[in-house]
DNA sequence: TGGATATATTTGCTTACCCGCATACGTCTT
DNA sequence: AAGACGTATGCGGGTAAGCAAATATATCCA
């Protein structure tokens, strides 16, 4: 298989890429919820209490980095993690997540979106909002 | 011991403080060369060929977000590593620097580097640069 | 004291993000 | 066809951060 430049610069600054795509607040919230699980974007909005156009922006980054990818049902958008080819890269992204599940903050995110699960009349959802599907962990 | 809000603050933003020092290529080549030494700027400058200004200013970020430190010497600042307090943010960057030395182009930078120290008259380096020494792997 | 050397910082410019607000797009329903 | 609804994107403004070139600081030596 020949590679092409873009393909080169992409796997040589795969870690770069990697690391801005990690270096804010929001998308680090959104990594952790999205971690094992499909989900769509108006859980993000709800559970983060974030507007959506901001949610939405973020959600785009981290696709153009090649961290998610997204899947169109009728008007809803389902993202999900993608494992980066790299293997460096995965496992930096792996140990990161594995660490945020720690956090108090990103515990306090997941519970919330447990609870928006088993209880959705207690969160402002779009009704028949589909629910998030689990995943096998990406660990 | 009591928290202060500044320190709350810092504990739960070392996470996107320490990705946004790793999300730059130069700064990763330092990092990657700094991992188990400690070395003076001139090598910096020589190994990677990258300008004297530059290389500064990357050092003055990496010690800003806390990655390393410095220790002056007459005309010469050493660096070397310094372990993030945070657990997350140290075994991430453990991680990182175990993955960096895997990479081609960073091998290639360590072992001009390794040249340097055993034949520095191939190499444009003041006279009488210190040699950079050795320290137990942060690993 | 003055010059040479190693390193740091300022200056001026450019690009990359981040945000809120408004609007556009895509799909379903009626 | 026309809303309604979920999601994405354009626009304008602010801040952080990148770079090269020039200059400042700190130390040593003569």
């Amino acid at each position: 298989m020949l590679y092409t430049v873009g393909m080169r610069r992409r796997m040589s600054e795969s870690m770069d890429t990697l690391f801005r795509a990690l270096a804010d607040a929001t998308r680090l919230r959104l990594l952790n919820l999205i971690a094992d699980r499909e989900i769509c974007v108006c859980y993000f909005v709800e559970i983060l209490r974030i507007s959506q156009p901001k949610i939405s922006r973020h959600l785009a980054y981290l696709r153009r980095a090649g961290l998610i990818e997204a899947r169109r049902e009728g008007k809803w958008m389902h993202y999900r993690l993608s494992m980066p080819q790299d293997r460096a890269a995965a496992n930096i992204l792996r140990e990161t997540l594995k660490h945020l599940r720690q956090k108090p903050e990103m515990r306090k995110d997941s519970s919330r979106l447990s609870s928006a699960c088993c209880a959705p009349q207690k969160y402002e959802l779009p009704q028949a909002a589909p629910q998030p599907t689990l995943l096998g962990p990406h660990l």
